[in-house]
DNA sequence: TCCCTGAGTTAGGGAATCCTAACATAATGC
DNA sequence: GCATTATGTTAGGATTCCCTAACTCAGGGA
């Protein structure tokens, strides 16, 4: 949309190569390969590729046997895609009550496949829940409660009760083949 | 886990024909090839490929120049997923406020990457909210509506003013390199 | 200084997914 | 029944992403 517009359009797996660079660099200045490697879980080899992948996009510094360092353009991107992924496991936590171990994972999915827009308004609203006075928080602690302690919000009690029934929305009952 | 679990992991990909295979069996009895390409924006050849490989995996009945349908297993697959969008979309819509269209567009690459879990309280969420009288869809309606009419629900514009300052929610104001 | 170790690279492959071009089959219309 | 058209398949290739095995390079210790 704008000038700064991604001009190449990255895979999946290079967005999380250049997030780990990006955490590895605020953690220990460079990035090197083998803490790549360990990080997403694949080859030093497959690192080396990725690298020569993103270099040709003009998001690393690098060369071989050198440390690995994002440039302007890299860590901009860099910096999107760890902020949608705080954006999406904050929402997941926060207002889903999703356990953390759990909600990182799907955020780390997530975080590839959502437009603009869409996180703008999982943003907006898991702000708008804490800020809220007329509900936010406290309401959707009532919900998040009961995923933990059914017994700290009585009151949700009956919401959730008909929340559990059959409602407007699914396909299924929710018990669908499971996987 | 159970005895139903998936035995073979499915691709995002060989999902989606499925999905494509279970829509099209609904409304014309039977898919063919032709369809599931021009549902799924894919050449024909590349259909016939994914077909051999969904057969492989016993998801559905198929051979050379016949009709394609989809087996006991490969209807549970699919309804999972097709139940799995459905969710994901209302949700975005209903909760969320995202325009239908693109909701739909969020979904059906969302509906690939998250857990039985997640899912669940994508599903339970969406409920509850309309199901609460303390709060439920007339609170979650003034959230949508602030995205196309600030006007309609004067009393939470207060709210919306503190949750688009800088939250407790998210790295950034926002303002990110887009994409 | 020289060698050893570990980090990084190259070489060579495999799987998945898509494509185009060309061929085979089935269905339709006269 | 036969030609035309639409549908489906095969052949051949490109891309992406990952792997293992083997080689190269750089830095530390004797």
């Amino acid at each position: 949309m704008s000038a700064a517009a991604a001009v190449v359009e990255l895979s999946e797996s290079l967005e999380d190569y250049l997030e780990a660079i990006y955490h590895l660099e605020h953690e220990n200045r460079v990035a090197r390969a083998a803490e790549i490697a360990l990080r997403l879980g694949v080859s030093r080899p497959s690192v080396t590729g990725a690298l020569k992948a993103l270099r040709l996009r003009g998001f690393i510094h690098y060369d071989p046997y050198t440390h690995i360092t994002l440039t302007a353009q890299g860590k901009r991107i860099a910096a999107d895609v760890v902020r949608r992924h705080t954006i999406l496991k904050d929402f997941l936590v926060k207002v889903l009550s999703v356990p953390p171990a759990e909600a990182e994972h799907a955020a780390c999915r997530m975080e590839h496949v959502l437009g603009t827009e869409v996180m703008a308004r999982f943003l907006d609203f898991a702000r708008f829940v804490e800020a809220c006075p007329r509900a936010g928080a406290e309401w959707i602690r009532g919900f998040g409660f009961t995923c933990h302690d059914k017994g700290a919000y009585p009151e949700c009690q009956r919401c959730l009760e008909a929340a559990k029934g059959t409602g407007p929305i699914g396909l299924s009952d929710g018990k669908g083949p499971g996987k």
